[in-house]
RNA sequence: GCCCCCAUCGUCCAGCGGCCUAGGACGCCGGCCUUUCACGCCGGUAACACGGGUUCGAAUCCCGUUGGGGGUACCA
């Protein structure tokens, strides 16, 4: 039988990390085994619910590269169906009316302003093989009748879940944790209408440094918030494969098809991952940094137009171009960019007190190797290597290394003691006269 | 409280009875390279929670303890 597996959020807030997790090993598990990925939304409390959100979570998900076969299927349309299944264990009596305060009301038909109980068996197990817990096990005896249907007339997630996975044939339930306690009440209602079993495999949770499930309000974890700051889908697919599975070979970082290629759903662990941005960083810059040179143009576009730094009049297509070549390996996200080149597109280098401090108050010289470099590059050759020529011979006459000769210069011309290769970008990037006048304008307010 | 789950370097992952004086990665600390930063390279730091078993032999199996987490809604 081929494997089914489904995602099936609820639109109550945007896609977060932990969610993007789960549709991934989903979707890996699908693509590695030749399954069918199912999207299912499950929108059953409409006062949580928003549209939009599914819209965004659609969105997320496409960002991602997490396509999928089936859906999205809206869990809303499905409630006749639910509806059906509820009053059939209402009538067999698995099943009984409650009102407000849970106290069971007599008759085996819907009736409006009344919820459903499914009737919690007595001494029964419930047990089930967990494809990463192993044999898991519940005593139905410290379980309570569940609701099944609201008062209001809207189906609960457990019974919504269970029918429409098993009408989806789903086989493979891959989820959360978080949702290992349901599982009996889930088996519960999958034996009572006769439907089979499926294989469950739930993933250890995303925690934050407290060891607490990620959480909406305490943590960053809007997957969309990590989009706009510039990180690469790659990077953040990649890093989340990570979370609770490794492969074989120990090659971390890698592309998408071939963790496809290496990922088996049994191999993934039990204990809980935390969630560690200095390591989504690191790989977010090593997917960076693989990019080709017209990969990386397209999608650093958004950081350098209209909500750049700089007047949008002033930005120049081909220096930055130029300035790509120069600082792509320095980057750690798309978000990175504007701080290494703006000094080309404003009007006067950027104003870092820190590295005004360190380099021109605290550091050697900086009064006369300013007044030396203004001399010296009036007239050599606007070349990259006359120019390192230039400044090393000034920074020499004054005893002082290049690594320290420059640091004064490179503040004078860009405002920052780091940033990309100085004698390169005046090269290529800038006019002697504009070099010579952040110098000159340095000097005078020393 | 009750139920369930988990437990290897600070963090993520490897280890699935002998190959382990425990391996890789991130981080951190040195060094090299170097016009800053970064990249790259070299080196270092650092862990099998504890106690009992089982076994010739345990990080690996079993039990207990401790610690952590999740669940316990007419949320999903």
């Amino acid at each position: 039988m081929t494997s089914r597996v489904r995602f099936a959020p609820s639109p109550t807030g945007y896609l977060h990390v932990g969610s993007a997790r789960t549709a991934l090993f989903n979707w890996l598990h699908a693509r590695s085994v030749g399954g069918t990925f199912v999207l299912r939304i499950e929108d059953t409390d409409a006062e949580r619910n928003r549209t939009d959100l599914t819209d965004s979570l659609l969105a997320e998900l496409d960002w991602l590269g997490l396509d999928w076969d089936e859906g999205p299927y809206f869990q809303s349309e499905r409630r006749d169906r639910h509806r059906e299944v509820a009053e059939d264990l209402l009538e067999r009596g698995l099943a009984y009316l409650c009102d407000a305060d849970n106290r069971e009301v007599g008759g085996s038909a819907l009736v409006d302003g009344l919820a459903v109980r499914f009737r919690m068996p007595a001494g029964a197990t419930m047990d089930f093989d967990d494809v990463v817990r192993g044999k898991v096990s519940f005593a139905t005896d410290d379980l309570e009748d569940f609701v099944i249907w609201r008062s209001n007339g809207s189906p609960v997630f457990l019974l919504a879940n269970a029918v429409d996975d098993a009408d989806m044939g789903i086989t493979h339930a891959i989820r959360g944790e978080d949702l290992l306690s349901g599982v009996p009440k889930v088996l519960l209602l999958l034996d009572a209408i006769g439907a089979p079993r499926p294989t469950y495999a739930h993933l250890p949770l995303l925690v934050n440094e407290q060891r607490k499930k990620l959480s909406k309000r305490r943590d960053d974890v809007s997957i969309g918030d990590y989009r706009a700051r510039g990180y690469l889908a790659e990077a953040m697919v990649n890093y989340l494969a990570l979370l609770g599975w490794g492969p074989p070979d120990d090659v971390e970082v890698r592309p998408l098809d071939e963790i496809v290629e290496l990922f088996r759903i049994e191999d993934v662990n039990k204990a809980a991952a935390f969630f560690d941005l200095k390591k989504l960083e690191h790989v977010n810059a090593t997917h960076l940094r693989a990019l080709s040179k017209p990969d990386f143009m397209e999608r650093v576009t958004p950081w350098v137009g209209a909500d750049a730094p700089w007047p949008t009049d002033r930005f120049d297509p081909g220096r930055f171009s130029t300035m790509v070549d120069l600082v792509q390996e320095k980057l750690r996200t798309l978000g990175d960019t504007p701080r290494f080149v703006d000094f080309l597109f404003l009007d006067e280098p950027v104003d870092d007190p820190d590295s005004w401090e360190k380099a021109m108050v605290k550091g050697p010289s900086a009064a006369a190797m300013l007044d030396g470099t203004a001399v010296a590059l009036a007239d050599c050759p606007w070349e990259t290597e006359a120019i390192l020529a230039a400044v090393s011979a000034v920074g020499e006459s004054l005893g002082l290394k290049l690594g320290k000769a420059q640091a004064s210069v490179r503040v004078a011309v860009t405002g920052r003691t780091v940033g990309p290769p100085l004698f390169e970008t005046m090269a290529k990037c800038m006019e002697r006269d504009e070099v010579l006048r952040r110098i000159a304008r340095a000097r005078a307010r020393l």
